[in-house]
DNA sequence: CACAGTTTGTTATCGATGATTACGAGAGGG
DNA sequence: CCCTCTCGTAATCATCGATAACAAACTGTG
Protein backbone atom coordinates (compact mmCIF):
# COMPACT_ATOMS: atom_id res chain seq x y z
CA UNK A 1 0.00 0.00 0.00
CA UNK A 2 1.08 3.31 -0.87
CA UNK A 3 2.28 6.04 1.68
CA UNK A 4 -0.87 8.30 2.95
CA UNK A 5 0.51 11.87 0.70
CA UNK A 6 0.35 9.35 -2.25
CA UNK A 7 -3.19 8.63 -1.78
CA UNK A 8 -4.23 12.15 -1.11
CA UNK A 9 -2.18 13.04 -4.34
CA UNK A 10 -3.73 10.37 -6.42
CA UNK A 11 -7.17 10.90 -5.17
CA UNK A 12 -6.93 14.84 -5.85
CA UNK A 13 -5.71 14.62 -9.10
CA UNK A 14 -8.13 11.54 -10.59
CA UNK A 15 -10.88 13.95 -9.46
CA UNK A 16 -9.62 16.57 -11.07
CA UNK A 17 -9.72 14.60 -14.10
CA UNK A 18 -13.59 15.40 -13.98
CA UNK A 19 -14.00 18.80 -11.87
CA UNK A 20 -12.76 21.74 -11.52
CA UNK A 21 -10.00 22.40 -8.82
CA UNK A 22 -11.74 24.17 -6.53
CA UNK A 23 -15.24 22.22 -7.03
CA UNK A 24 -13.26 19.27 -4.83
CA UNK A 25 -14.63 18.86 -1.59
CA UNK A 26 -11.59 17.48 0.65
CA UNK A 27 -14.31 14.87 2.05
CA UNK A 28 -14.18 13.62 -0.99
CA UNK A 29 -10.72 13.31 -1.36
CA UNK A 30 -10.58 12.09 1.56
CA UNK A 31 -12.81 9.53 1.33
CA UNK A 32 -11.31 8.06 -2.00
CA UNK A 33 -8.26 8.03 -0.47
CA UNK A 34 -8.60 6.16 2.61
CA UNK A 35 -7.47 8.98 4.36
CA UNK A 36 -9.33 11.18 7.25
CA UNK A 37 -9.56 14.98 7.05
CA UNK A 38 -6.57 15.86 9.74
CA UNK A 39 -4.68 13.94 7.23
CA UNK A 40 -4.58 16.63 4.31
CA UNK A 41 -3.84 19.37 7.34
CA UNK A 42 -0.87 16.88 8.75
CA UNK A 43 0.74 16.78 5.10
CA UNK A 44 -0.31 19.90 3.25
CA UNK A 45 -1.10 22.43 6.21
CA UNK A 46 -3.99 23.52 3.58
CA UNK A 47 -6.08 22.85 0.80
CA UNK A 48 -4.30 25.52 -0.68
CA UNK A 49 -0.96 23.52 -0.10
CA UNK A 50 -2.81 20.63 -1.64
CA UNK A 51 -3.73 21.62 -4.50
CA UNK A 52 -0.52 23.48 -5.24
CA UNK A 53 1.61 20.20 -4.58
CA UNK A 54 -1.06 18.55 -7.11
CA UNK A 55 -0.02 21.49 -9.20
CA UNK A 56 4.14 20.50 -8.87
CA UNK A 57 3.19 17.14 -9.72
CA UNK A 58 1.29 18.07 -12.66
CA UNK A 59 4.47 20.09 -13.79
CA UNK A 60 6.42 17.18 -13.26
CA UNK A 61 4.25 15.44 -15.81
CA UNK A 62 4.58 18.24 -17.85
CA UNK A 63 8.07 18.49 -18.16
CA UNK A 64 9.35 15.39 -18.21
CA UNK A 65 6.70 15.21 -21.31
CA UNK A 66 8.70 18.10 -22.93
CA UNK A 67 12.07 16.71 -21.70
CA UNK A 68 11.24 14.06 -24.12
CA UNK A 69 10.67 16.02 -26.83
CA UNK A 70 12.85 15.61 -30.10
CA UNK A 71 16.17 17.19 -30.72
CA UNK A 72 16.91 17.13 -34.12
CA UNK A 73 19.07 19.29 -35.83
CA UNK A 74 17.04 22.21 -36.38
CA UNK A 75 16.13 23.65 -33.26
CA UNK A 76 13.47 25.60 -34.52
CA UNK A 77 11.28 22.95 -35.84
CA UNK A 78 12.38 21.50 -31.98
CA UNK A 79 10.65 24.74 -30.24
CA UNK A 80 7.19 23.85 -32.70
CA UNK A 81 6.86 20.99 -31.21
CA UNK A 82 7.68 21.39 -28.16
CA UNK A 83 4.47 23.92 -28.69
CA UNK A 84 2.41 21.67 -29.81
CA UNK A 85 3.13 19.07 -27.22
CA UNK A 86 2.49 21.66 -24.87
CA UNK A 87 -1.44 22.35 -26.38
CA UNK A 88 -1.99 18.69 -26.36
CA UNK A 89 -1.07 18.32 -22.59
CA UNK A 90 -3.62 21.49 -21.75
CA UNK A 91 -6.32 20.03 -24.19
CA UNK A 92 -5.67 16.66 -22.35
CA UNK A 93 -5.62 17.58 -18.81
CA UNK A 94 -7.66 21.11 -18.80
CA UNK A 95 -8.45 21.78 -15.13
CA UNK A 96 -4.87 20.59 -14.50
CA UNK A 97 -3.56 22.55 -16.72
CA UNK A 98 -5.61 25.83 -15.18
CA UNK A 99 -5.00 24.72 -11.69
CA UNK A 100 -0.91 24.85 -13.05
CA UNK A 101 -0.88 27.59 -15.18
CA UNK A 102 -3.95 30.43 -13.42
CA UNK A 103 -3.24 29.47 -9.42
CA UNK A 104 -5.31 31.00 -7.24
CA UNK A 105 -3.99 32.94 -3.84
CA UNK A 106 -0.82 33.98 -3.41
CA UNK A 107 1.68 30.64 -3.37
CA UNK A 108 2.80 29.73 -6.85
CA UNK A 109 3.94 26.79 -7.67
CA UNK A 110 7.39 26.59 -8.75
CA UNK A 111 6.99 24.39 -11.61
CA UNK A 112 6.42 27.27 -13.80
CA UNK A 113 9.96 28.39 -13.49
CA UNK A 114 11.09 24.93 -14.46
CA UNK A 115 9.24 25.54 -17.57
CA UNK A 116 10.60 28.75 -18.36
CA UNK A 117 13.62 27.81 -18.40
CA UNK A 118 13.02 24.64 -20.19
CA UNK A 119 11.79 27.01 -22.68
CA UNK A 120 14.69 29.23 -22.58
CA UNK A 121 16.83 26.39 -22.75
CA UNK A 122 15.40 25.65 -26.17
CA UNK A 123 15.77 28.77 -27.60
CA UNK A 124 19.08 29.19 -26.50
CA UNK A 125 19.56 25.88 -28.70
CA UNK A 126 18.66 28.32 -31.55
CA UNK A 127 20.80 30.49 -30.56
CA UNK A 128 23.32 28.69 -30.59
CA UNK A 129 23.00 27.26 -34.33
CA UNK A 130 22.20 31.57 -35.21
CA UNK A 131 18.98 31.20 -35.99
CA UNK A 132 18.06 33.97 -33.06
CA UNK A 133 17.19 37.26 -33.08
CA UNK A 134 15.89 38.04 -29.44
CA UNK A 135 17.47 38.00 -25.95
CA UNK A 136 16.68 34.43 -25.03
CA UNK A 137 15.40 35.38 -21.94
CA UNK A 138 12.76 37.77 -23.39
CA UNK A 139 12.37 34.87 -26.21
CA UNK A 140 11.45 32.11 -23.90
CA UNK A 141 9.28 34.29 -21.96
CA UNK A 142 7.43 35.20 -25.05
CA UNK A 143 6.76 32.01 -26.48
CA UNK A 144 5.43 30.41 -23.35
CA UNK A 145 2.60 33.02 -22.67
CA UNK A 146 1.69 33.39 -25.88
CA UNK A 147 1.59 29.41 -25.89
CA UNK A 148 -0.24 29.40 -22.81
CA UNK A 149 -2.40 32.18 -23.65
CA UNK A 150 -4.10 29.92 -26.44
CA UNK A 151 -4.31 27.27 -24.75
CA UNK A 152 -6.46 29.23 -21.65
CA UNK A 153 -8.23 30.50 -24.49
CA UNK A 154 -9.16 27.11 -25.78
CA UNK A 155 -9.65 25.25 -22.51
CA UNK A 156 -12.17 28.46 -21.59
CA UNK A 157 -13.88 28.87 -24.75
CA UNK A 158 -14.12 25.94 -26.63
CA UNK A 159 -16.33 27.02 -29.33
CA UNK A 160 -15.21 30.71 -29.87
CA UNK A 161 -11.17 29.75 -29.45
CA UNK A 162 -10.93 26.34 -29.47
CA UNK A 163 -9.69 25.55 -33.24
CA UNK A 164 -6.41 24.76 -33.35
CA UNK A 165 -5.17 26.44 -36.40
CA UNK A 166 -5.39 29.48 -33.93
CA UNK A 167 -2.17 27.95 -32.05
CA UNK A 168 -0.78 26.92 -35.74
CA UNK A 169 -0.85 30.38 -36.40
CA UNK A 170 0.54 32.01 -32.84
CA UNK A 171 3.14 29.69 -32.52
CA UNK A 172 4.22 30.45 -36.12
CA UNK A 173 4.06 34.27 -35.28
CA UNK A 174 5.88 34.19 -31.81
CA UNK A 175 8.43 31.78 -33.27
CA UNK A 176 8.78 33.16 -36.81
CA UNK A 177 9.34 36.75 -35.34
CA UNK A 178 12.00 35.37 -32.47
CA UNK A 179 14.01 33.13 -34.66
CA UNK A 180 14.05 35.12 -37.67
CA UNK A 181 12.86 32.31 -39.06
CA UNK A 182 10.08 33.24 -41.02
CA UNK A 183 7.77 30.49 -42.28
CA UNK A 184 7.48 30.39 -46.68
CA UNK A 185 4.50 33.47 -46.30
CA UNK A 186 6.42 35.88 -44.57
CA UNK A 187 9.80 35.28 -46.03
CA UNK A 188 8.38 35.66 -49.71
CA UNK A 189 6.37 38.42 -48.74
CA UNK A 190 9.36 40.50 -47.63
CA UNK A 191 11.84 39.49 -50.07
CA UNK A 192 9.41 39.96 -52.70
CA UNK A 193 9.32 43.69 -51.61
CA UNK A 194 13.16 43.70 -51.70
CA UNK A 195 13.85 42.31 -54.83
CA UNK A 196 10.84 44.90 -56.43
CA UNK A 197 13.07 47.61 -55.26
CA UNK A 198 16.55 45.78 -56.39
CA UNK A 199 14.86 45.01 -59.60
CA UNK A 200 13.77 49.05 -60.34
CA UNK A 201 17.04 50.10 -58.63
CA UNK A 202 18.52 48.35 -61.92
CA UNK A 203 16.24 49.09 -64.19
CA UNK A 204 15.40 52.70 -63.41
CA UNK A 205 11.56 51.76 -63.94
CA UNK A 206 10.32 52.34 -60.11
CA UNK A 207 11.35 54.52 -57.29
CA UNK A 208 13.79 53.15 -54.37
CA UNK A 209 12.56 53.55 -51.09
CA UNK A 210 15.32 55.19 -49.53
CA UNK A 211 14.54 55.21 -45.73
CA UNK A 212 14.32 51.01 -46.93
CA UNK A 213 18.25 51.01 -48.10
CA UNK A 214 19.34 53.32 -45.82
CA UNK A 215 18.53 50.73 -43.31
CA UNK A 216 19.83 48.03 -46.10
CA UNK A 217 23.14 49.46 -45.79
CA UNK A 218 22.94 49.69 -41.92
CA UNK A 219 22.61 46.11 -41.49
CA UNK A 220 24.66 45.15 -44.15
CA UNK A 221 28.28 46.94 -42.66
CA UNK A 222 28.78 44.34 -40.64
CA UNK A 223 28.73 41.72 -43.12
CA UNK A 224 28.78 38.70 -40.08
CA UNK A 225 25.29 37.88 -39.33
CA UNK A 226 24.26 40.03 -36.06
CA UNK A 227 25.45 37.03 -33.25
CA UNK A 228 25.43 39.22 -29.90
CA UNK A 229 23.12 41.80 -28.45
CA UNK B 1 -31.25 56.25 -4.31
CA UNK B 2 -30.02 53.62 -6.89
CA UNK B 3 -32.08 50.26 -7.56
CA UNK B 4 -30.92 46.92 -5.50
CA UNK B 5 -29.16 45.35 -8.24
CA UNK B 6 -27.07 48.48 -9.52
CA UNK B 7 -25.85 48.09 -5.29
CA UNK B 8 -25.37 44.26 -5.77
CA UNK B 9 -22.82 44.69 -8.72
CA UNK B 10 -21.19 48.08 -7.46
CA UNK B 11 -20.64 46.67 -4.37
CA UNK B 12 -19.11 43.18 -6.01
CA UNK B 13 -16.90 45.20 -7.98
CA UNK B 14 -15.66 47.24 -5.31
CA UNK B 15 -15.12 44.12 -3.06
CA UNK B 16 -13.30 42.58 -6.32
CA UNK B 17 -11.16 45.30 -6.46
CA UNK B 18 -8.86 44.09 -3.46
CA UNK B 19 -10.01 40.26 -3.51
CA UNK B 20 -10.57 37.31 -5.73
CA UNK B 21 -13.92 36.56 -6.89
CA UNK B 22 -14.43 33.40 -5.18
CA UNK B 23 -12.90 34.97 -1.93
CA UNK B 24 -15.86 36.96 -1.95
CA UNK B 25 -18.86 35.75 0.17
CA UNK B 26 -22.69 37.04 -0.34
CA UNK B 27 -22.82 38.00 2.98
CA UNK B 28 -20.39 40.62 2.33
CA UNK B 29 -21.53 41.76 -0.59
CA UNK B 30 -25.06 41.92 1.10
CA UNK B 31 -23.70 43.94 4.09
CA UNK B 32 -22.35 46.48 1.28
CA UNK B 33 -24.97 46.75 -0.73
CA UNK B 34 -27.25 47.23 2.11
CA UNK B 35 -29.42 44.55 0.99
CA UNK B 36 -30.25 41.35 2.55
CA UNK B 37 -29.02 38.03 0.97
CA UNK B 38 -32.23 36.76 -0.88
CA UNK B 39 -31.88 39.82 -2.78
CA UNK B 40 -29.00 38.30 -4.49
CA UNK B 41 -30.91 35.16 -5.78
CA UNK B 42 -34.31 37.09 -6.91
CA UNK B 43 -31.77 39.36 -8.77
CA UNK B 44 -29.47 36.81 -10.09
CA UNK B 45 -30.45 33.28 -8.99
CA UNK B 46 -27.54 32.25 -8.01
CA UNK B 47 -23.51 33.65 -7.09
CA UNK B 48 -22.81 32.37 -10.16
CA UNK B 49 -25.24 34.43 -11.74
CA UNK B 50 -24.38 37.86 -10.19
CA UNK B 51 -20.41 36.94 -11.25
CA UNK B 52 -21.49 36.54 -14.65
CA UNK B 53 -23.39 39.75 -14.41
CA UNK B 54 -20.17 41.76 -13.11
CA UNK B 55 -17.89 39.87 -15.78
CA UNK B 56 -20.67 41.31 -18.08
CA UNK B 57 -20.47 44.38 -16.79
CA UNK B 58 -16.54 44.62 -16.50
CA UNK B 59 -17.02 43.51 -20.81
CA UNK B 60 -18.91 46.85 -21.20
CA UNK B 61 -16.25 48.92 -19.77
CA UNK B 62 -13.62 46.93 -21.61
CA UNK B 63 -15.24 47.09 -24.93
CA UNK B 64 -16.28 50.99 -23.92
CA UNK B 65 -12.74 51.36 -24.17
CA UNK B 66 -11.86 49.73 -26.92
CA UNK B 67 -13.95 51.69 -28.71
CA UNK B 68 -12.47 55.31 -27.72
CA UNK B 69 -9.48 53.82 -29.22
CA UNK B 70 -8.28 55.89 -32.37
CA UNK B 71 -8.76 54.89 -35.80
CA UNK B 72 -5.54 56.34 -37.50
CA UNK B 73 -5.00 56.12 -41.23
CA UNK B 74 -2.98 53.41 -40.61
CA UNK B 75 -4.97 50.39 -38.99
CA UNK B 76 -2.04 48.30 -38.04
CA UNK B 77 -0.67 50.88 -35.74
CA UNK B 78 -4.34 50.84 -34.23
CA UNK B 79 -4.36 47.07 -33.68
CA UNK B 80 -0.73 47.80 -31.68
CA UNK B 81 -2.59 50.51 -29.95
CA UNK B 82 -5.62 48.74 -29.04
CA UNK B 83 -3.06 45.60 -27.49
CA UNK B 84 -1.46 48.19 -25.35
CA UNK B 85 -4.90 49.36 -24.03
CA UNK B 86 -6.10 45.67 -23.44
CA UNK B 87 -2.76 44.92 -21.61
CA UNK B 88 -3.25 48.44 -19.62
CA UNK B 89 -6.87 47.33 -18.63
CA UNK B 90 -5.67 43.70 -17.37
CA UNK B 91 -2.97 45.10 -15.31
CA UNK B 92 -5.83 47.89 -13.58
CA UNK B 93 -8.43 45.56 -13.16
CA UNK B 94 -6.39 42.03 -12.26
CA UNK B 95 -9.39 40.09 -10.66
CA UNK B 96 -12.27 41.39 -12.40
CA UNK B 97 -10.30 40.61 -15.22
CA UNK B 98 -9.31 36.71 -14.53
CA UNK B 99 -13.46 36.72 -13.83
CA UNK B 100 -13.63 37.64 -17.42
CA UNK B 101 -11.61 36.33 -19.28
CA UNK B 102 -10.95 32.87 -17.08
CA UNK B 103 -14.71 32.29 -15.79
CA UNK B 104 -15.33 29.41 -13.49
CA UNK B 105 -18.68 26.91 -14.16
CA UNK B 106 -20.20 26.67 -17.67
CA UNK B 107 -21.96 29.78 -18.26
CA UNK B 108 -19.63 32.09 -20.13
CA UNK B 109 -20.06 35.99 -20.15
CA UNK B 110 -21.44 36.62 -23.54
CA UNK B 111 -19.00 40.15 -24.17
CA UNK B 112 -16.32 37.58 -24.61
CA UNK B 113 -17.70 37.46 -28.22
CA UNK B 114 -18.50 41.05 -28.76
CA UNK B 115 -14.28 41.74 -27.98
CA UNK B 116 -13.19 38.74 -30.07
CA UNK B 117 -15.51 40.62 -33.01
CA UNK B 118 -13.67 43.83 -32.24
CA UNK B 119 -10.73 42.82 -32.86
CA UNK B 120 -12.14 40.97 -36.19
CA UNK B 121 -13.25 44.62 -36.88
CA UNK B 122 -9.96 45.87 -36.55
CA UNK B 123 -8.31 43.14 -38.09
CA UNK B 124 -10.76 43.71 -41.06
CA UNK B 125 -9.88 47.56 -41.64
CA UNK B 126 -6.20 46.16 -42.13
CA UNK B 127 -7.56 43.70 -44.71
CA UNK B 128 -9.18 46.87 -46.19
CA UNK B 129 -6.18 48.83 -46.26
CA UNK B 130 -4.42 46.27 -48.26
CA UNK B 131 -2.46 45.06 -45.41
CA UNK B 132 -3.37 41.57 -44.35
CA UNK B 133 -2.38 38.26 -44.92
CA UNK B 134 -4.50 36.16 -43.10
CA UNK B 135 -8.19 35.81 -43.15
CA UNK B 136 -9.87 37.99 -40.50
CA UNK B 137 -11.18 35.33 -38.53
CA UNK B 138 -8.26 33.58 -37.95
CA UNK B 139 -6.22 36.78 -37.05
CA UNK B 140 -8.73 38.30 -34.76
CA UNK B 141 -8.59 34.91 -32.77
CA UNK B 142 -4.86 35.02 -32.82
CA UNK B 143 -4.58 38.36 -31.42
CA UNK B 144 -7.39 37.78 -28.98
CA UNK B 145 -5.48 34.31 -27.54
CA UNK B 146 -2.12 36.14 -27.49
CA UNK B 147 -3.08 39.32 -26.16
CA UNK B 148 -5.07 37.34 -23.27
CA UNK B 149 -2.41 34.77 -22.91
CA UNK B 150 0.41 37.67 -22.15
CA UNK B 151 -2.10 39.57 -19.51
CA UNK B 152 -2.78 36.24 -17.42
CA UNK B 153 0.96 35.37 -17.29
CA UNK B 154 1.94 38.39 -16.33
CA UNK B 155 -1.04 38.33 -13.54
CA UNK B 156 -0.59 35.27 -12.22
CA UNK B 157 3.42 35.23 -12.22
CA UNK B 158 4.49 38.98 -12.19
CA UNK B 159 7.55 38.53 -11.06
CA UNK B 160 8.54 35.78 -13.93
CA UNK B 161 6.13 37.87 -16.58
CA UNK B 162 5.32 40.88 -15.82
CA UNK B 163 7.95 42.81 -17.89
CA UNK B 164 6.34 44.70 -20.29
CA UNK B 165 8.88 44.35 -23.12
CA UNK B 166 7.48 40.86 -23.55
CA UNK B 167 3.54 42.23 -24.35
CA UNK B 168 5.83 43.96 -26.54
CA UNK B 169 7.63 41.12 -28.21
CA UNK B 170 4.25 38.95 -28.80
CA UNK B 171 2.37 41.72 -29.91
CA UNK B 172 5.07 42.94 -32.48
CA UNK B 173 5.10 38.91 -33.24
CA UNK B 174 1.14 38.76 -33.78
CA UNK B 175 0.47 41.76 -35.72
CA UNK B 176 3.30 41.64 -37.59
CA UNK B 177 2.69 38.23 -39.02
CA UNK B 178 -0.87 38.42 -39.09
CA UNK B 179 -0.76 41.56 -40.95
CA UNK B 180 2.85 41.13 -42.80
CA UNK B 181 3.46 44.27 -41.64
CA UNK B 182 6.75 43.80 -39.80
CA UNK B 183 8.78 46.09 -37.77
CA UNK B 184 12.23 47.08 -38.24
CA UNK B 185 14.73 44.42 -37.05
CA UNK B 186 12.59 41.52 -38.89
CA UNK B 187 12.58 43.57 -42.46
CA UNK B 188 15.99 44.34 -41.51
CA UNK B 189 16.88 40.84 -40.49
CA UNK B 190 15.31 38.99 -43.60
CA UNK B 191 16.70 41.90 -45.67
CA UNK B 192 20.15 41.24 -44.98
CA UNK B 193 20.26 37.71 -45.87
CA UNK B 194 18.87 38.00 -49.10
CA UNK B 195 21.07 41.15 -49.85
CA UNK B 196 23.88 39.15 -48.84
CA UNK B 197 22.50 36.59 -51.29
CA UNK B 198 22.21 39.19 -54.33
CA UNK B 199 25.66 40.70 -53.29
CA UNK B 200 27.62 37.28 -52.67
CA UNK B 201 26.22 36.29 -56.85
CA UNK B 202 27.10 39.65 -58.09
CA UNK B 203 30.66 39.23 -57.14
CA UNK B 204 30.80 35.22 -56.82
CA UNK B 205 32.33 35.35 -53.30
CA UNK B 206 29.11 33.51 -51.94
CA UNK B 207 27.19 30.12 -52.21
CA UNK B 208 23.59 30.97 -53.15
CA UNK B 209 20.63 29.32 -51.90
CA UNK B 210 19.01 28.20 -55.04
CA UNK B 211 15.83 27.12 -53.32
CA UNK B 212 15.38 30.78 -51.88
CA UNK B 213 16.09 32.10 -55.49
CA UNK B 214 13.74 29.83 -56.79
CA UNK B 215 10.68 31.33 -54.38
CA UNK B 216 12.02 34.63 -55.04
CA UNK B 217 11.09 34.10 -58.90
CA UNK B 218 7.87 32.22 -58.33
CA UNK B 219 6.74 35.26 -56.06
CA UNK B 220 7.91 37.90 -58.32
CA UNK B 221 6.06 36.32 -61.45
CA UNK B 222 2.99 38.29 -61.26
CA UNK B 223 4.53 41.45 -60.67
CA UNK B 224 2.19 43.15 -58.39
CA UNK B 225 2.30 42.61 -54.91
CA UNK B 226 -0.24 39.84 -54.20
CA UNK B 227 -3.97 41.63 -52.93
CA UNK B 228 -6.43 38.96 -52.93
CA UNK B 229 -5.94 35.53 -51.11
C1' DC C 1 -59.83 55.32 1.25
C1' DA C 2 -59.77 50.21 0.95
C1' DC C 3 -57.95 46.36 -1.19
C1' DA C 4 -55.02 43.20 -3.76
C1' DG C 5 -50.67 42.38 -5.98
C1' DT C 6 -45.91 43.12 -6.34
C1' DT C 7 -41.62 44.22 -4.73
C1' DT C 8 -38.34 44.68 -1.06
C1' DG C 9 -36.33 43.71 3.52
C1' DT C 10 -35.69 40.65 7.88
C1' DT C 11 -34.90 36.63 10.36
C1' DA C 12 -34.06 31.99 10.84
C1' DT C 13 -32.51 27.87 9.15
C1' DC C 14 -30.42 23.91 6.34
C1' DG C 15 -26.70 21.39 4.17
C1' DA C 16 -22.02 21.44 2.73
C1' DT C 17 -17.40 22.72 3.42
C1' DG C 18 -12.77 24.09 5.25
C1' DA C 19 -10.33 23.64 9.34
C1' DT C 20 -9.21 22.01 14.07
C1' DT C 21 -8.97 19.42 18.40
C1' DA C 22 -8.65 15.42 21.26
C1' DC C 23 -7.74 10.83 21.51
C1' DG C 24 -6.13 6.25 20.47
C1' DA C 25 -4.04 2.29 17.78
C1' DG C 26 -0.04 0.49 15.80
C1' DA C 27 4.96 0.24 14.36
C1' DG C 28 9.77 0.69 15.08
C1' DG C 29 13.91 1.71 17.75
C1' DG C 30 16.34 2.67 22.22
C1' DC D 1 9.11 -1.93 28.24
C1' DC D 2 8.81 2.68 26.96
C1' DC D 3 9.09 6.32 23.84
C1' DT D 4 8.22 8.53 19.63
C1' DC D 5 6.40 8.99 15.30
C1' DT D 6 2.90 8.10 11.91
C1' DC D 7 -1.69 7.14 10.85
C1' DG D 8 -6.69 6.75 11.70
C1' DT D 9 -11.37 8.02 14.17
C1' DA D 10 -14.71 10.84 15.94
C1' DA D 11 -16.47 15.02 17.30
C1' DT D 12 -16.66 19.95 16.80
C1' DC D 13 -16.52 24.99 15.07
C1' DA D 14 -17.05 28.73 11.91
C1' DT D 15 -18.24 30.07 7.47
C1' DC D 16 -20.65 30.01 3.32
C1' DG D 17 -24.16 29.32 -0.34
C1' DA D 18 -28.91 28.82 -0.58
C1' DT D 19 -33.74 28.78 0.85
C1' DA D 20 -38.11 29.35 3.45
C1' DA D 21 -41.33 32.01 6.05
C1' DC D 22 -42.90 36.19 7.03
C1' DA D 23 -43.36 41.29 7.57
C1' DA D 24 -43.12 45.97 5.53
C1' DA D 25 -43.45 49.18 1.88
C1' DC D 26 -44.95 50.48 -2.42
C1' DT D 27 -48.31 50.53 -6.50
C1' DG D 28 -52.26 50.60 -9.12
C1' DT D 29 -57.39 50.07 -9.21
C1' DG D 30 -62.13 50.53 -7.91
Amino acid sequence: MSTARERILGATAELLATKDALAISTRAICERAGVGMPEIYRQFGDKQGLLTAVADLGFERFLANKRRNPHTDDPVADLRAAWDSHVAFALGNPHLYRLMFTPTGDVKPRGIEEARALVQSAVERCRDAGRLRTAPELAGRSILSANVGVCLMALCFPDLFGMLDISQSVRDAVVGAVTGDDREDTRIGTATVLAQALVGTLTGTAAVDAAALDGLVRALRPPAPPSGT
